[in-house]
DNA sequence: CCAATCCTTCTAGTTACTGGAAAGCCTAGT
DNA sequence: ACTAGGCTTTCCAGTAACTAGAAGGATTGG
């Protein structure tokens, strides 16, 4: 099948296929004739299994070493948890700082009439007007 | 004050206030007779205020704006209010999509166990062989 | 046989910086 | 006066992960 076959089927955009080659995650298609690019059934698990990891939101680098295991048929679970639980560590820090954020401005847009006065608690605190610091 | 001052007063890296600069976030400075950029202490206080901001997860875009109402004396509290809840609002989106990640992932996690076995939950889920499906 | 649709490669833009190179300036010490 | 150092300047390139668009070749349906 050609690329565009192969993205609907997979749900990764053509071009994205493309940019995954071009950056060594997925191996360069064979070609046709043509010179189109060829894809078979494998190549679409292989790219939904690139679009879940990448949903988890493992970086690129981190879907190839998970990829390198799947395709691994002696790799250790370990490694693979290994890898896993530093991505959760990693998503956990991530969710931490942005309820941080998300405390302190809820927190300021609250105190913030929000009608046509100048005044905004929000600005004053950007400044660093007032004390409260709600998030150190 | 030279640029290094500044930076170490406001705690935005040299390079960073230049970049600033350079996308039009802040106007360009005054120089000195070396050329070299001179800044006080008003520039200083402005330049935490784009730290506090983005410190808060605002676009540099956004913090455009921001500044440009803090620096507006007859600006409406209402404006201010509108740009930060609707940037709550894209945190709480955010937060949401990182807590489904993490508990697909935490929820894979525990279920592989790790050891030297090739065996792997996580992989499982990934190549699309269970069932499965925590987050949809 | 031609238009529509697909494919190819290449370049560049996105976000928000950060690192490094080459060179100019300024001050303190010898 | 000279020099070493530490500051500054500009510009170029790289990061992550695509995405848009241009120019042109291939294939297919009617």
């Amino acid at each position: 099948m050609q690329i565009g076959t192969a993205a609907r089927k997979s749900g990764v955009p053509a071009k994205t296929i493309r940019y995954y080659e071009s950056v060594g995650l997925i191996a360069a298609a064979r070609r046709e004739s043509s010179g189109y690019r060829a894809y078979d059934d494998l190549d679409v698990q292989t790219l939904r299994f690139i679009q879940r990891a990448r949903g988890l939101g493992f970086s690129v680098r981190h879907v190839g070493d998970l990829l390198a295991l799947w395709q691994d048929r002696g790799r250790h679970s370990a490694q693979v948890k290994a890898l896993s639980k530093k991505h959760l560590e990693e998503i956990d820090a991530k969710i931490a700082a942005l309820r941080g954020m998300r405390d302190t401005l809820e927190h300021l847009v609250e105190r913030c009439h929000g009608d046509d006065r100048p005044d905004c608690p929000i600005l004053a605190d950007l400044a660093g007007l007032n004390g409260v610091e709600i998030v150190k």
